[in-house]
DNA sequence: GCGGTGGTTAAGGGAGCGCTAAGGCGGACG
DNA sequence: CGTCCGCCTTAGCGCTCCCTTAACCACCGC
């Protein structure tokens, strides 16, 4: 499933922790201290860290802070303090949970899952794009404006979904040539003028009055929604 | 700060709730029931959604179902319930995170603001400068000022971002001809003026009576907050 | 009062862009 | 194998917009 780093001093606990989530299919590495943590999450850079607030070399929230300057991994702290002032410090400084020992594998490994799928939905890219009143399906290679397919060429289509999937971001047209046209030594801008001016005639507006494609003389071409209705 | 639904039955917890985290900066809206918290959330579509699992009319875990079919949206579970059973089916039902009644509103406003976090991060960042009522998206080349966009020439803009990339920091007419004009040998500082002089007018200032503008006689410019309202 | 610095406006010219048209390349089909 | 058709590229023209230069004025320091 995911790799996974525990930091925890407690010679009985770690084993265990190291168990469950082996048996649960996470790959799981270890250290007994805040430090060793620290330099095996640099190195091996795992999915996700289980991090202990009692360690006997530095105390568990300067862990997380030093590990949060230089990494954006999820952490869910795995303490024995109940308090108020302990969790709200480590959420504060950068933990995604906060888990009470005890707890049994079956929690942890919930709170885990949970993590993990919160972080994976933000990297999940949309198999469509909506804009406004424009959809654009990559798969598909469809696209609707208003409830209403347009049929595009394939440069069109390629053109608009790489600018789709820059919603309100310019985009100069030496970028626009590389990544469209594939062809980073050279090519000519008008070429993609031209094929702009044609997309925007199959989306029913023109440069004089534009909807949803902009261009920003001197810089290029941006898509984004009309600002208003 | 965010937009957030609290779906609670107990006619007590309900407004404490909602007076909590009213308090701490968020826009709060409230529903008594499962379903009428449903059709709150797919109506108003707010940024995280507060559940309780012992509600009237549907069991909370159906209510994360049903709302899961339908949005992302994150939800912190609230329960009475402190056993694995519920804990974990929440979790793996798609919730976020989960609190145990009692618990303190500092407690929660933790959680809401580390799940809070954990979503936002996974958004793209659009790298914006905000300088008081300025706000100068880099990316999407666009300005706003007191929420109204402002429409400036590539000249103006880039001037402007240079400026705002320096918040505070007087940039003499030389390093703008170097940095902004791209002209290491020469060029006029009078280019600059009229430039600047543009730019004023835009933001709705002059020389005479700066906001954010302010030159600074013999050395060059600085783009600062204004002092006071 | 005088030089210098900065603010503002006006005007000219040039660069970038929109759009049309024509040529060429490749694939489909007979 | 030849023809046709769709798509992409290149070329060209006209236009708009914006940058620069110039000129004048106001202000500050000496």
């Amino acid at each position: 499933m995911a790799e996974v780093l525990i930091i925890e001093d407690d010679d009985r606990i770690r084993p265990l922790l190291v168990k469950a989530l082996r048996e649960l299919g996470h790959t799981v590495t270890s250290a007994p201290s805040g430090m060793a943590g620290l330099q095996l999450a640099v190195d091996s850079s795992p999915d996700l860290v289980v991090l202990d607030l009692g360690l006997p070399d530095v105390d568990g929230t300067q862990v997380l802070s030093m590990l949060r300057a230089v990494s954006q991994v999820p952490v869910i702290i795995a303490s024995a303090r109940d308090d108020d002032p302990s969790l709200v410090g480590a959420l504060d400084a950068g933990a995604d949970d906060y888990v009470v020992k005890p707890f049994t594998s079956a929690q942890l490994d919930a709170r885990v899952r949970a993590v993990l799928r919160r972080v994976e939905s933000g990297r999940e890219r949309p198999a469509t794009i909506t804009v406004g009143g424009l959809v654009v399906d990559l798969a598909g290679r469809r696209v609707h404006l208003d409830d209403r397919e347009v049929e595009l060429t394939p440069r069109e289509f390629d053109l608009l979904a790489h600018l789709a999937e820059r919603p309100g971001e310019v985009v100069t047209k030496r970028d626009l040539l590389v990544e469209v046209w594939r062809q980073p030594w050279g090519g000519s801008d008008k070429t993609v003028d031209v094929h702009l001016s044609w997309l925007r005639r199959k989306l029913g507006e023109t440069a004089a009055a534009p909807r949803y494609l902009t261009t920003v003389r001197g810089v290029g071409v941006r898509l984004a929604v009309p600002e208003d209705g």
